[in-house]
RNA sequence: GCGAAGUUGGCGGAACGGCAGACGCGCCGGUUUUAGGAGCCGGUGGGCAACCGUGGGGGUUCGAAUCCCCCACUUCGCACCA
């Protein structure tokens, strides 16, 4: 009968259109209805959308919706995270310069993003590239400053010789530069830090506040970054010059047997200790060895550990023991006090380096049942156990005596009990160019002098050179030689810039009042739509970008900006989207075309040998992985929007699995969505037709309110409370957002509805109306053009996110019997309907009277009945 | 190395400690004068059966995909990518 088609790209620009001129996304839709913040990570322009941020903006976007249609006054915001390595790696090679190439790129991903349908309030964007917005990075530098937030130290960078550069973690393979391939050693250069480890008590004690509303794996994930752990710093001595050594230990009860101490080759006492001294030269050069290699801890670890003796001994204060001191790669001078002692006998690490190089092993725990002889020992023995060669504490339980080892040791000041953290001081400077210029200028005479607040903002120059050597912005001149702001003199700006996690660290502050050209934000703006009622993005930000924005909030709230602590208040990760990916060992990475299939079930495959490179014949072997251009396995979203429009591609990605996993991409399920859709359209379409036809009859039939109206009305108000339940969590969903399942109840309304059609059943009109309805309204959120498209044809004039979200009623959902299992001795054996609130000993005896059951447990004695009402019962017999 | 998450049919996934496989994809058969990426109907974990089945091995429980312990594998993060 119609055989047209839907007109999906039509149908889509048209409700766009329309949302735009009703202001749909615009803050006051639901003018005083309750502020609900729905943030979603803003993007790096990097020109074109990928899955990534399809299913991270869908998400958020269902969020708004949902909140749209519940009354809320909703904020969702959209901005661009524009500063960073790739656009000032695109000049180097293209010679574009870095602004140009950032604007394309937002204007194109602008575009991508008004076709899939996600609702932004656009009046509010950002950008942090443009000076409006990176003017406030500087401002609260100078804030930082003032405060001794912001302060300057050397630190360690990855540092390329023939490039003349620095390197990101990123560009340094195996310890090699990705550009030219030459070995990378670290660099030790004076740079701005963010005294972020002094929050690190604080942003540990906020975990308390975040438990529940943050995903369980990203809490775990930044106590780990923050990394507290209890111990005690012990003051060790140089023996021979009295130099202070401390370390840091959290195995104060093996100090007894401490035969060594290890020292970042780094280590600012080493270089002293060693000047003048006949193994100056050798120690150092075998110190400047240990540093070959990238700054990355993964770099560090994946080290084999070698060390070099110094030439010098420490003494050990709880025994006055001479140790002998060593430079090792494993001690980490970002960590703890840059020098360790080593406990052979307990320490797997300490006991591998000792063999290696011979050094004395001295047990202090012993075990108890067995007796270590220290040569004997093929492992270090880390458990607990009783002390022995520790003095006054020999006989006692290391574990029990650890606190009285502490107090001993601070009353004979050895040392003193302490908490350290792993959580660093945030390196803030980039030599770059792409970023906010830091807000210092050098004086000879006056020496670091900061830019004063009148002059700000410090603008990023355009006479610069892209060479791919050295700091760009080292080039332009009028940029760096300035006048000292406090004599006047000649003087030179500092050319480091920020790293771009400053810029990601407020940026949902600044959409509260993006428009602001006086502070940063207005306080009564902050005070309306902060903090952030849902926070959406990748799992991969769980500790950098998430703790930054923690710490940088907790500044703001220490210099009275923000009235409150924490920025997110709920937070959801919604999980990596992967696909396979297939290698060539010679040709590296192919696309999937490049590669012939040995047979038709190979193209499934996600792992092993799958066929043969076209290019050389070689095996080709699958593997599931993280979408990404390198890997050569990404997904066009605009491909998909054109074959199947924004609803179909936003219908697939939240059907299949629940968000916060790892999505597998997977093309032939788009086609499904598609045609649920059409299915659903077509539904809404025979049944108005159908409506006008029973209306055309007259009004004075009688409603058949039967059998088929009751189950129709039950299952639409189980589909609206399930699938509600589905988005908000509870009690038993707990996180929320369970699109898939949300889906499948909607699916599961569809299916019954259209049976009953097929089957003539006799429906009510106003039945069949509340049912159709709630399909469209479920999954208003989810496909929205379509949603409105449907809605319009059921007879509304207005948009279905002013009709509000449907009510379930959980009378009219409730079912009257249910068939329950029932077991005997735990297996399943027969099935009895029963009444949906039959207690138990009601069950129990209309089990027991059950033929079928007498005869299963015939001849046996029934030891117990377990009866659950409304769920099962289990007869256990002997 | 450290940390996190995951592993259920051919595939994505459902399942308050209580009927394993909802919903969807794919596949098989049928159907509608039907050529569409269409609709509709039926089937689809394995096994002829009894039964067996939630990565492997133990445990707790009347009852375990679910809780506990051990192991294997996969993916993600590790501070200059964003």
């Amino acid at each position: 009968m119609d055989d047209d088609k839907y007109d999906f790209a039509a149908v889509e620009k048209k409700w766009r259109e329309r949302w735009d001129a009703m202001g749909l996304f615009k803050t006051g839709f639901n003018a005083g209805g309750e502020k609900y913040y729905a943030l979603t990570m803003y993007p790096y322009p990097s020109g074109v959308l990928h899955m990534g941020h399809v299913i991270n903006y869908t998400i958020g976007d269902v969020i708004a919706r949902y909140k749209i249609l519940r009354g809320f006054d909703v904020l969702s915001p959209m901005g661009w995270d524009s500063f960073g390595l790739p656009a000032e790696n695109a000049a180097i090679r293209t010679g574009v310069h870095p602004h140009a190439f950032t604007e394309k790129n937002i204007a194109k991903m602008t575009a991508q993003m008004r076709r899939a349908g996600w609702g932004f309030d656009w009046e509010r964007e950002v950008a942090t590239s443009h000076v409006d917005y990176y003017k406030w990075n500087q401002w609260f530098f100078l804030k930082f400053y003032e405060r001794g937030l912001a302060v300057k130290k050397t630190a360690p960078v990855n540092w390329c010789d023939s490039c003349q550069t620095v390197l990101a973690n990123e560009q340094v393979h195996n310890g090699e530069c990705e550009r030219c391939g030459s070995a990378v050693a670290q660099k030790d250069m004076s740079q701005w830090f963010f005294t972020m480890s002094r929050y690190a008590q604080r942003l540990l004690d906020g975990h308390q506040q975040l438990r529940g509303n943050y995903p369980d794996a990203v809490l775990a994930m930044q106590e780990e970054w923050i990394g507290r752990s209890e111990g005690a710093k012990i003051y060790f001595k140089v023996a021979e010059t009295g130099d202070a050594l401390p370390v840091f230990t959290t195995r104060p009860d093996t100090l007894f047997g401490v035969t060594f101490l290890s020292i970042a080759p780094e280590h600012p006492l080493l270089a002293k200790l060693l000047k003048g001294t006949p193994q100056e030269r050798a120690v150092l050069d075998a110190a400047k060895k240990m540093r070959e290699g990238g700054t990355s801890e993964k770099d560090l670890v994946d080290k084999e550990k070698v060390g070099v003796a110094a030439g010098f001994n420490v003494v050990n204060p709880v025994n006055g023991e001479s140790v002998p001191l060593w430079v090792a790669n494993f001690a980490l001078m970002n960590y703890g006090t840059g020098a360790v002692m080593a406990v052979p006998a307990h320490d797997q690490r300490d006991f591998e380096f000792a063999k290696k190089y011979g050094l004395p092993v001295r047990v202090v725990i012993q075990p108890s049942g067995e007796k270590l002889v220290a040569s004997q020992m093929t492992a270090a023995y880390a458990a607990a156990g009783e002390l022995v060669n520790s003095g006054e504490f020999n006989g006692k339980n290391n574990v029990a005596a650890m606190s009285e080892i502490i107090r001993w040791l601070t009353e004979n000041k050895f040392g003193e009990g302490t908490v350290n953290y792993r959580l660093r001081d945030w390196l803030i400077s980039r030599q770059r160019y792409w970023g906010t210029p830091i807000p210092i200028i050098y004086c000879d005479k006056c020496g670091a002098v900061p830019v004063p607040e009148k002059d700000l903002p410090v603008v990023l120059p355009d006479d610069v050179q892209f060479k791919g050597e050295g700091n760009p912005l080292k080039t332009g001149a009028s940029f760096v030689n300035c006048q000292c702001p406090q004599c006047g003199g000649a003087a030179q700006r500092e050319t480091d810039t920020m790293d771009t996690f400053v810029d990601s660290s407020w940026y949902f502050l600044r959409y509260a009042d993006a428009k602001n050209d006086r502070a940063p934000f207005a306080a009564e703006k902050i005070k309306r739509w902060l903090p952030v009622n849902q926070y959406v993005g990748g799992i991969e930000h769980a500790t950098m970008h998430l703790i930054y924005a923690r710490f940088f909030t907790m500044a703001l709230h220490d210099l009275g900006l923000v009235d409150f602590t924490e920025p997110f208040q709920k937070l959801f990760c919604q999980g990596m989207v992967c696909k396979t990916a297939y290698r060539c060992e010679a040709c590296k990475w192919l696309p999937a075309d490049g590669v012939e299939f040995a047979d038709e079930a190979a193209k499934d495959k996600t792992t092993g040998v799958v066929g043969k490179c076209q290019k050389c014949g070689g095996d080709v072997a699958a593997e599931m992985t993280k979408i990404s251009k390198t890997k050569l396995n990404i997904v066009d979203p605009d491909a998909l929007f054109d074959r199947f429009g924004a609803d179909a591609v936003r219908l697939y990605m939240l059907s299949d699995a629940p968000p916060d996993r790892m999505q597998i991409w997977n093309e032939a399920g788009l086609n499904g969505a598609w045609r649920t859709l059409n299915r659903l359209r077509l539904t809404v379409r025979e049944w108005t037709n159908s409506e006008r036809k029973l209306s055309a009859v007259g009004e004075n039939l009688p409603a058949p309110r039967g059998q088929a109206d009751r189950e129709l009305t039950q299952k639409t108000h189980q589909c609206i409370i399930a699938a509600t339940e589905a988005i908000e969590g509870g009690s038993r969903l707990q996180g929320g957002f369970h699109f898939n399942t949300a889906i499948a109840r909607c699916n599961e309304l569809l299916n019954q509805f259209r049976q009953k059609m097929a089957d003539k059943e006799a429906i009510d009109g106003a039945t069949a109306r509340l049912a159709i309805e709630t399909m469209v309204k479920m999954l208003s959120p989810i496909t929205p053009h379509f949603a409105e498209e449907m809605w319009e044809m059921l007879g509304h004039t207005e948009s279905i996110f002013r009709s509000g979200w449907a009510v379930g009623d959980p009378q009219l959902a409730a079912e009257a019997t249910v068939e329950i299992p029932i077991q005997i001795n735990g297996k399943l054996r027969h099935r009895q309907e029963v009444a949906v609130n039959a207690a138990a000993a009601e069950l129990e005896k209309s089990v027991l009277a059950d033929a079928t059951v007498q005869a299963l447990i015939a001849g046996k004695t029934v030891v117990k009945i377990i009866a659950v009402p409304g769920r099962m019962v289990n007869v256990v017999v002997k």
